[in-house]
DNA sequence: GAATTTTTGTGACAAAAGTCACAAATCCCC
DNA sequence: GGGGATTTGTGACTTTTGTCACAAAAATTC
């Protein structure tokens, strides 16, 4: 049971008339989860939906035999678990809450059921998954033609994008760790120290206490393309 | 114009009733494409959706500066332009024809048409995008978590399990050459020839004119996985 | 079926990326 | 504000992967 101003919230209802989000309201749960909390496993046999309310979720994939990779962050207003609803295959990753965070459930059966009657929640969905095809396709490519260094360029341009503070710079304000970012462009916490003094050493960026700061995203852009690293 | 009947073959519309069918026929465009022409290129404006009545066809993408990456192979009955007519946005891949192909392609305002209009199409569509999540996904997780000569043992298992003859084994037709290999999983040709060479030596696979045939799929299949090439 | 063109095989070498080990700097929490 | 935990910086070394150059084998064309 979940308030009508819940689900308000959240991107993929955000269309809807208020009596179309109360009724759906009805029929979800919602549910807190602390820091670290596992929300959903791969193992699960669960296909239920996971919307965002507040609160920060990160989507893990654990290889064949132990290496995982960081598959993406989930943010307040976005959904999760899906893929599982839609085609009734296995969950494809571990999600675990980043911070605490309040998040609603919906079943398969009412998920397909607000897909049929609400063509715009259908329209968000599918404009969802397209860009996760799209995300996906760039990061193919460019583990494909890019060198590790290039992938860390690339990586900061796209957190950078998200956190612009002026025309040409970025202030990253968690700063996340090397480890991090190593994870999510597949390679060694070494190499992200090694590239990203080297930035900091020609000025493209800046750490401040617990914050990056992108200095130079247009350099960083014209670098990504550069086969030599330095 | 197009026959209804030759929409029956595209798996998206395959469980229409025929009336429906040919309505949906009179709003679409049919064209002969020949090997090697082009379909679509990601310079392109357009926002139509492709389907594919018979032949073949690769989507492969240019990165920033030359090098391609084949992207995925379609065949006929399935569909493609969808994500531009989804979200609006740029092609995200050229097109061309592998073989001599016929096409039927819809505009964007019908496509979202049958969709609202469809729930069986609407169904179709969202399984085949998580489908392609689901392939890419596993495509980031393997070059991420596998070396070079793991990524081609599963490819020569992907391509495997699509041509299974009997329990362990499978007979590739037009046996893909190694440049070939080496584009889907991002290497080079040698390593192709070097690590097939290995896999004939111990018995993984076999060459016979023409034809691949991967003769101990459990042993690849237990390869993927191991660290260590030999 | 001879002559090309395309594909495959292989060695020697160069470059890129990962590993290990350890010191220094920061952060965090009582 | 001291002490432990976490994160960052760096050098030496190993392994993996890519590059180049060419010969052999197959497939295609005329």
């Amino acid at each position: 049971m979940v308030a009508a101003a819940t689900l308000s919230g959240i991107d993929v209802f955000r269309s809807l008339s208020t009596d179309d989000r109360e009724a759906l309201a009805g029929r979800c749960e919602s549910r807190r989860y602390v820091a670290n909390q596992q929300i959903v496993s791969y193992t699960d046999s669960s296909t239920d939906v996971y919307f965002i309310v507040s609160g920060q979720v990160r989507a893990t994939i654990y290889s064949s035999l132990g290496k995982e990779v960081a598959f993406r962050d989930i943010e307040a207003g976005e959904m999760f678990g899906d893929l599982s609803a839609i085609d009734g295959e296995p969950r494809s990753a571990n999600v675990v809450a980043l911070t605490d965070s309040l998040i609603v459930s919906m079943s398969t059966q009412v998920f397909w059921d607000s897909l049929q009657r609400y063509p715009e929640v259908c329209a968000v969905v599918l404009k969802e998954l397209t860009k996760m095809v799209r995300g996906l396709c760039e990061r193919v490519v460019e583990f494909s033609t890019l060198g590790v260094k290039n992938r860390i360029h690339a990586e900061l341009l796209r957190l950078a994008n998200k956190h612009m503070q002026d025309e040409n710079s970025a202030v990253i304000s968690p700063a996340p760790t090397h480890a991090d970012i190593a994870s999510r462009v597949s390679t060694t916490r070494e190499a992200v120290t090694r590239e990203m003094s080297h930035l900091g050493q020609i000025g493209v960026i800046e750490r401040r206490s617990g914050t990056l700061v992108v200095c130079d995203t247009a350099k960083l852009t014209q670098m990504v393309q550069e086969v030599r690293g330095q």
